[in-house]
DNA sequence: CGCCAGGTATGAT
DNA sequence: ATCATACATGGC
């Protein structure tokens, strides 16, 4: 990969195994829209871009070099040896299928506590309601940045609301799961930094104490946030999967990444409703 | 209009 | 331990 300028534009060159559409379409992030001309603008970490793919070209404008070097090629695991990952994958007449399906899809390395307040959103929800509800925190809570979006709001900024505070959200059962986890966070009861050091088993523990939080949006954290690999979330659509792809359980060979197998076999499940749909 | 959603807390066996 | 049910809301 190699980056030149052309006036205001950062052109990222060389970028395989890289489907962005799909990356930041599958579910694991809320925040990126696609705009009319072609571009995807987010917020991510406090950082607004907005950035297009031609072929195996990223472009990325709102930013600078030092931000894509730093920040959006580690956001995007464009560091990551995909060409590698795929080819073992290959060997798995399922998943070899799945990302024949829809290749490119990549695992993000999201911000702690934004992970954490999305897939505590997200459960028992719809992606698109779980969109409009995360939009709304940000535009009433979050501090506003160059490009007309807003930040995702801080522990503190959370803590200080009330539950009727939080009705414009909308966002039901869920709220008092949010000021639960913005208290936790803020007064060290959950250390995220502490997090990023332990085992699965130990952050997992320490998530599930948050109210709101299971095991499903635990390991979602685990994988999205903390870069845990070998973490599966396992919603209604991994379970299928399970099930009927993998009645004997997942081949031991991946271990460590079958959280990156998770989304390529997790975009397909979802894809393939009705082949799916039926048994659990 | 009902059905259901990238689940979890709660209370009952 | 395991199992059923309620849960707020609105996209489809």
């Amino acid at each position: 990969m190699r980056m030149i300028e052309q006036n205001e534009i950062f052109l990222l060159q060389g970028v395989s195994y890289f489907d962005l559409a799909r990356t930041l379409d599958c579910g694991q992030c809320f925040r990126w829209r696609l705009c009319d001309d072609g571009f995807w603008e987010g917020v991510a970490a406090g950082r607004f871009c907005r950035v297009r793919q031609r072929r195996s070209v990223l472009l990325f404008t709102d930013t600078d070099r030092q931000s894509i070097r730093d920040f959006w090629i580690p956001y995007f695991s464009l560091d990551v040896d995909y060409a590698a990952l795929c080819r073992d994958f290959r060997s798995d007449p399922v998943l070899a299928q799945a990302m024949d399906f829809a290749p490119g899809i990549r695992l993000l390395r999201q911000e702690p506590w934004e992970t954490l307040c999305s897939f505590i959103i997200s459960q028992n929800n719809h992606i698109p309601r779980i969109r409009g509800i995360i939009e709304r925190l940000c535009a009433l809570l979050g501090e506003p940045l160059p490009g007309g979006m807003s930040s995702f709001p801080s522990p503190e900024q959370l803590a200080r609301c009330t539950l009727e505070d939080l009705a414009p959200l909308r966002s039901g059962f869920r709220a008092k799961y949010l000021l639960d986890a913005a208290q936790k966070v803020l007064c060290g009861a959950v250390d995220l930094r502490a997090i990023g050091q332990m085992d699965p088993d130990a952050a997992r523990e320490k998530l599930t104490g948050i109210c709101g939080v299971g095991p499903k949006v635990a390991d979602c954290v685990l994988l999205y946030a903390y870069n845990r690999t070998q973490v599966v979330p396992m919603d209604v659509w991994m379970k299928r999967v399970l099930a009927v792809l993998y009645p004997d359980g997942f081949p031991k060979h991946f271990s460590p990444y079958w959280g990156i197998a998770q989304q390529f076999l997790f975009h397909y499940a979802r894809s393939h409703a009705g082949l799916l749909r039926a048994p659990l």
